[in-house]
DNA sequence: CGTCATTTTGAGGTATTTCAACGAAGGTGG
DNA sequence: CCACCTTCGTTGAAATACCTCAAAATGACG
């Protein structure tokens, strides 16, 4: 058995104050989700949707971490975002794709047609409430990533991309020890960064000769000084 | 009589197709609208609320232009965004504020409690659609604007807020002249793309003398080579 | 276990940032 | 209505930081 899709806790209240009977789906919606919804299994490195094709569908990932990203006409990639267990991807304008989307590990993902989805908003107020609820999430994260990308240093935008992981740190195992999960490649960060892989790379070094952080392997980062991470976080 | 509040088309369309019928508010909506809000005539440079505080309302900017900063420990501010007409504003985090938002012109704002609205999306589930549809838009702008924040060039941070502003370009009797408005001073558009205000000096007397935009005054920018500034707008 | 892509390290170029000073504009009060 | 003052905007020269180019080392994958 398949498990129902589910909606991370992002209350209203994180918006606007809400009554708590809206911070969660009921099992009515999950079931609604996931009758709406066809379900992929998809592994590593593979492709979702591509920039600029009809927008058909609304995803839901359920499992594993996807990248969001848009092709320059350099041949360069720009990662937009990183998407993690319960965050929608679709974004699209005027029925296309405004990005492509791919997974960085084995991915979950329902997948709902927009009519289907636009459907059931008309009779469920609370599910359309929630997808508001996911859309305001993601501005949310947006403006805090426009925050990092004013400043010029690389180490303080560095720190506020590991700051920002252990936010969204997928509960693991290694959690709990302080280590922070970076499951996306040095390429990936450096481009969702705007930084040269060189430029991440010294930071790393920098923030690791400094005492705060150590890398036990590549994907994962021990936080040794919270302190001084969030000195250098934080927007002077 | 006071102006119904009005909610730019910003159809669903533009992310999930949608019928035509979902792309504007109808008169009931914005009766609906009117009689919720209470509407505050406000002069340029005045604070509409204030980062960090109770959360309790929504707004919907009928007329003028406002901005949204955050404010850096240093004392310094970074402007998040510019908004216009039919723009909505009151993004918040747990029920607080995350910015500060205050006016650059002179700007009607038509103010909603949150627990008002929230009602009313019971009863309709197209105004809630509206909101969706703008929260979304605000997010494609958002991403929009990380995209010029990772450039390091300054020229081409400024071409593309320039063309952003073209389409932002709010209806004026000087517009189809292909004159660009830019009624925030320099200093607010420097701390917006994350450059210093000589930066930005520099950069926009790069484009004048390079024959691409002429400055008739401080607010007014005319495009004389359109391709030029969009090659220079289009990433690299 | 070998091949290939990714990541790290090194040296030089170029852009923006600083720091400082001048000129212009807008708002206030006489 | 004008003068003053304050704020904003522009220009110039030096410093810092990142970017580019090149090559070695590490790790991933078949």
């Amino acid at each position: 058995m398949i498990a129902s899709p589910t909606i991370r806790a992002v209350p209203f209240d994180d918006i606007w104050p809400s009554d708590v009977s809206t911070e969660l789906l009921n099992d009515r919606q999950r079931h609604t989700l996931a009758s709406m919804a066809k379900v992929r299994i998809m592994p590593a490195r593979s492709v979702l949707y591509e920039e600029g094709t009809h927008a058909g569908s609304v995803f839901l990932l359920a499992n594993g971490v996807m990248k969001c990203y848009r092709e320059l006409r350099s041949g360069k990639r720009r990662v937009m975002s990183f998407l993690f267990p319960s965050d929608v991807l679709g974004l699209a304008e005027r029925g296309r794709y405004v990005n492509t989307a791919a997974t960085v590990t084995t991915a979950t993902v329902y997948c709902i047609p927009v009519e289907t989805l636009k459907e059931s908003f008309r009779r469920d107020v609370q599910l359309q409430f929630h997808f508001l609820c996911k859309v305001t999430h993601e501005l949310r994260q947006s403006q805090r990533q426009l925050m990092a990308m004013a400043r010029r240093d690389a180490p303080g935008r560095v720190a506020m991309f590991i700051e920002s992981m252990r936010r969204n740190a997928v509960l693991r195992d290694d959690h709990r020890a302080g280590l922070v999960w970076l499951p996306m490649s040095r390429t990936d960060i450096a481009s969702f960064l705007g930084l040269t892989p060189e430029s991440l790379s010294r930071a790393f070094s920098r923030l690791t000769r400094g005492g705060i952080v150590t890398f036990t392997d590549r994907h994962h980062v021990r936080i040794d000084d919270g302190s001084k991470l969030h000195a250098l976080a934080d927007p002077p």
